[in-house]
DNA sequence: GAGCACTGC
């Protein structure tokens, strides 16, 4: 018999609630418009929340004629946002969809000659600056959902300022841009784009009710497991409860405890569905979020930060947000990514807050104290400023961008960083460096060209050299999806027996190669991915990517050949390419990497994980409870002395001193 | 000896 524990929340009640706070609920839009702007007859926008600004904004700037000059773009943070905004508002339109209003994203291009809206991914719309910086084809660009602060609309930002600058200076006709973001924290967007106009719309928000815990929570988990049942006992069975947890484990392990628990409830308490939800979690689980629970039943979903911003359900009632998230933190001293559990910011907790009664009045059980709130960081850092800037360096420079050292970030990312990315791509040949200045070589426009991390680009433009690039392709484009293989924790030893036939002692980019081959062989038969724990849908993304990746191999002139069964050859690509990554192993038994002498483990997911080869080059260090190498190879060290004589003489050296 | 937040080109 559970017991569940007294209330252990302060009620909040909204009318005696902080104005400062009260106002954060309110959700209000707002529009940062060029100085040189005409002047908007605008200041209601109909509709829901999130939806109304970014379907109709676009329209009244068609109607007010703009749309004639250049074709109006709107970018957004995800794929699905840039489809279905796209078909709505070509709707709303009475077109069909690709000739008036249209989208592009990657792999979908639905527009024409006729498209006059276009929503894009800002991923996509960076892309296309690189072909033409100046973004002539476009009279008005607004980048949507600017609080997110992604990488790419980040760089975007000082892509779209140097654009309107210069087309300015030309004489060309004027690009208007209009950022659009969703916080309170307008002036650095207002600062940043000359002190351009703000505009303020109120949307529509239903109230939602607060509750913080009186006492700090030493143990949240347990704190959301009694948050949980508590709110179950009392509320009618038709309201759902979401819950924000931080990772798979945590999720799946809190989906079996309540599952147990909802077993043995008092009679008369309504029956409970518990649903797991996180992106790693298959399609079609996935999909069960947003089916109405039978009579009777509650939907309690626990989800990562997946239900924060990227799938929204609807009919929920309570949020139960834990304050904690699980994200990287990049340190470019060490190189290394570290994967950690911490405390949301502010923005954070109120866009969860948020997911509760969008449609409805809701409520949300914080489960840490208003003073403890207090003191979180008011936002999270933009990820500009927690990655590996290599991308980001290569795609400057492409861009033709005169220094990239002094590039006008928003926010700008640290020295150290900037600096180990432009290391990093002098390390491959991308870029050689004149005194202070940074350019790129005619290898590192090549580089740029593709859709990948440096390293990867690099891999298939050494590939013609080893007689390989069929192989690296496919490898290249296997390791740029998620994960293909299907591992369910309660089926462990049956998906260990079935794999076996794939694994190579060679290291996991060859046994991945082997999946790939087989699946290829019965011509990517669903039946025969669900026998061999292959997820179906990310292997039919790894063909488009490498359709993709070989198109543009093909437009460089590169000669495309197979190694058949010589895999010694697409080990060699792999050492030369990723030499920089290597580790060897110590005397003691452990490995250490070459490049810094870090203390390193082969992670649990690698087919080497119980082999001990001498020397290993992987794709990356993870930092979680350990520091981990993932996506291994065999490498000799022989072939990586090779690969970059000059860098290994340094790092003996370095190693003597 | 034992593990992986989320996007995107």
């Amino acid at each position: 018999m559970v017991q569940v524990l007294p209330s252990n929340f302060v009620k909040i009640d909204f009318c005696s609630y902080s104005m400062s706070l009260i106002m954060n609920l309110v959700c209000r839009l707002r529009i940062h418009l060029d100085p040189d702007y005409f002047e908007l007859h605008m200041c209601k926008c109909p509709g829901e929340t999130g939806s109304g600004k970014t379907t109709q904004i676009p329209q009244y700037l068609y109607e007010a004629g703009i749309g004639r000059q250049g074709i109006i773009a709107v970018t957004q943070p995800r794929r699905v946002a840039a489809i279905s905004l796209a078909t709505r508002v070509s709707n709303e339109k009475k077109t069909e969809l690709g000739k008036l209003v249209g989208y592009t994203v990657r792999f979908e291009d639905l527009s024409s000659e006729e498209t006059r809206i276009k929503f894009l991914t800002d991923g996509m719309l960076l892309r296309e600056a690189i072909g033409d910086p100046l973004l002539r084809k476009y009279s008005v660009i607004i980048l949507d959902e600017a609080h997110e602060r992604t990488i790419h609309t980040d760089v975007l930002f000082g892509v779209v300022k140097a654009a309107l600058r210069k087309r300015k200076d030309l004489g060309k006709f004027p690009l208007k841009v209009v950022i659009m973001s969703a916080t309170m924290d307008v002036d650095q967007f207002s600062q940043y784009f000359n002190r351009a106009p703000v505009l303020y719309l109120e949307g529509r928000q239903h109230p939602i009710q607060i509750f913080y815990t009186k006492q700090p929570q030493s143990d949240y988990l347990q704190a959301a497991l009694v948050s949980v049942f508590q709110i179950h006992q009392e509320a009618p069975s038709s309201q759902d409860i979401l819950v924000f947890l931080t990772g798979q484990e945590e999720i799946e392990a809190m989906t079996k405890t309540c599952r147990d628990i909802a077993k043995h409830l008092p009679d008369g308490c309504p029956q409970m569905a518990v649903m797991p939800l996180y992106a790693s979690l298959p399609y079609s689980q996935q999909l069960r979020v947003f089916q109405p629970a039978p009579k009777g039943y509650r939907k309690v979903i626990l989800s990562t930060n997946i239900a924060e911003t990227s799938i929204t359900i609807a009919g929920i009632k309570y949020v139960v947000d834990t304050g904690m998230v699980k994200a990287k933190k990049y340190s470019p001293e060490s190189g290394l990514e570290v994967l950690a559990v911490q405390r949301v910011s502010k923005a954070q907790a109120w866009q969860r807050t948020g997911r509760a009664g969008p449609e409805d009045s809701g409520v949300c059980y914080r489960l840490y104290t208003e003073d403890e709130f207090e003191k979180f960081d008011k936002m999270t850092i933009p990820e500009i400023q927690r990655c590996n800037l290599a991308s980001v360096m290569l795609q400057l420079l492409a861009l033709r961008i005169p220094n990239v050292l002094t590039f006008d970030f928003m926010s700008k990312p640290s020295p150290d960083a900037i600096r180990a990315a432009i290391e990093q791509l002098d390390l491959l040949g991308a870029v050689d460096r004149k005194e202070a200045q940074v350019m790129l070589t005619p290898l590192g426009r090549k580089m740029a060209a593709f859709p990948l991390e440096p390293k990867f680009s690099k891999t298939i433009l050494l590939s013609p050299k080893f007689h390989c690039t069929e192989e690296i392709l496919t490898i290249v484009s296997l390791l740029s999806v998620d994960s293909i293989l299907y591992n369910p924790p309660s089926r462990r030893d049956e998906v260990q027996s079935v794999r076996k036939k794939f694994i190579s002692s060679e290291g996991d980019h060859l046994t991945l190669l082997n999946v790939y081959r087989a699946f290829r062989n019965v011509s990517g038969n669903k039946e025969w991915c669900r026998e061999n724990f292959v997820n179906n849908r990310n292997m039919m993304l790894v063909s488009e990517v490498r359709a993709q990746l070989r198109d543009i191999c093909l437009k460089l002139s590169l000669p495309i050949e197979s190694s058949r069964s010589d895999t010694g050859n697409i080990r060699r690509c792999l050492a030369h390419s990723l030499f920089m990554n290597t580790a060897e192993l110590q005397p003691d038994g452990t490995y250490a990497t070459v490049d810094s002498n870090q203390l390193v483990a082969i992670h649990p997911s690698s087919v080497l994980f119980h082999c001990k080869p001498a020397c290993v080059t992987y794709n990356e260090l993870l930092h979680t409870n350990k520091c981990y190498m993932r996506d291994l190879c065999v490498v000799d060290a022989d072939w990586l002395y090779d690969a970059a004589p000059d860098y290994f003489r340094r790092k003996l050296r370095a190693a003597k001193n």
